[in-house]
DNA sequence: CATTTCACCTGGTGGC
DNA sequence: TGCCACCAGGTGAAAT
């Protein structure tokens, strides 16, 4: 389901309620699907670990956890805000700044009906909840997936390389670097859009949704984009990403952020899902075609 | 090698 | 109400 500006919403919610929180109980259901890491090793490796931070690359949501059975005591009940003199007094210990450092990550991909939710314990679970983790503060960070396609897995930094997702952001990448992305490419300027290995993120709605912005057929092939429409593409997707991001996301059908909450950039999607709607710049009725086996919605007049 | 197709899953919707 | 076809935010293995 989620692509780059709803991962970005779930990471943003995920990390605001439950860093520097502690895992003390992990519960996993028996499906085997979502365990790229053995489900065993999860759980013998997330349980007392603390939360050190929560991001999002690609379309993946990175937690960055403590050495197992460090703590984090950020938040200290009645702790002041430290007067000038104090503060030399206070700078984070070696011992603090060590407990800050991430020595492991868990990755989640949500695949296309995952969700993420920070709820208490008593709160109803739902239908296809995999894993269920108790948190210090007694909270609890659920993983919800009907159709299976998410993934879990765990890193150890000791021993191997963080995780990087392959593509390049589309929210930082430069004009130049953008444009030898898809130099030499046959395939449809649609499909390299989608394809994760050259830009990370940018998944169904968005594709489509920043073709329309630039004004760029689906099907016309990636290397016979000229120069100064690959930076209009560029700029579409920026601009399309940070409105979504800014609007909490697109709830399409089943999305929901961290709280349970829905985003609102579906009310603004131009094409996609759209059949046969009027364009909303010029009228006339969008159209529907497969490509890459995915629905791929343009306007036939706006889009050359 | 680059590119396309298909399988993996469950659930919702609309036609008959 | 039931049954069926088709659709859905993703991705990686297999086929071309």
């Amino acid at each position: 389901m989620p692509e780059l500006p709803e991962v970005e919403t779930i990471a943003r919610g995920v990390d605001k309620r439950i860093r520097g929180d502690r895992i003390v109980q992990v519960w996993f259901d028996r499906h085997p699907q979502p365990f790229k890491t053995p489900r065993s090793r999860q759980v013998r490796e997330l349980a007392g670990r603390t939360i050190v931070a929560v991001h999002r690359s690609g379309k993946h949501i990175v937690f960055e956890l403590s050495s197992s059975g460090t703590t984090l005591d950020a938040h200290k009940p009645g702790a002041h805000t430290p007067a000038a003199h104090e503060r030399e007094a206070l700078r984070p210990s070696a011992h603090e700044r060590e407990a800050l450092r991430s020595f492991a990550q868990w990755i989640v991909h949500l695949g296309m009906t995952g969700r993420l939710l920070v709820t208490t314990p008593e709160s109803p679970v739902a239908l296809h909840t995999h894993a269920r983790l108790t948190l210090a503060s007694g909270r609890e960070l659920r993983f919800v997936d009907p159709r299976r396609f998410g993934r879990l897995e765990f890193r150890d930094l000791r021993r191997g390389a963080a995780f990087g997702a392959p593509g390049d952001e589309p929210l930082t990448i430069g004009e130049r670097e953008f444009a030898a992305l898809f130099r030499g490419r046959r395939l449809y300027i649609k499909a390299a859009l989608l394809n994760q290995t050259l830009l990370a993120g940018v998944g169904n709605i968005y594709a489509d949704e920043s073709l329309f912005q630039a004004g760029i057929r689906p099907r016309r092939r990636a290397n016979r984009v000229t120069r100064a429409e690959l930076d209009r593409l560029r700029l579409a997707l920026r601009e399309v990403l940070t409105r979504a991001i800014r609007l909490g996301g697109s709830s399409v059908s089943d999305y929901v952020d961290a709280d349970g909450e829905r985003g609102f950039f579906q009310l603004e999607h131009c094409v996609y899902l759209r059949t046969g709607e009027p364009c909303r710049r010029c009228q006339t009725p969008i159209r529907r075609v497969v490509l890459a086996g995915r629905g791929t919605h343009y306007c036939p007049k706006c889009q050359r």
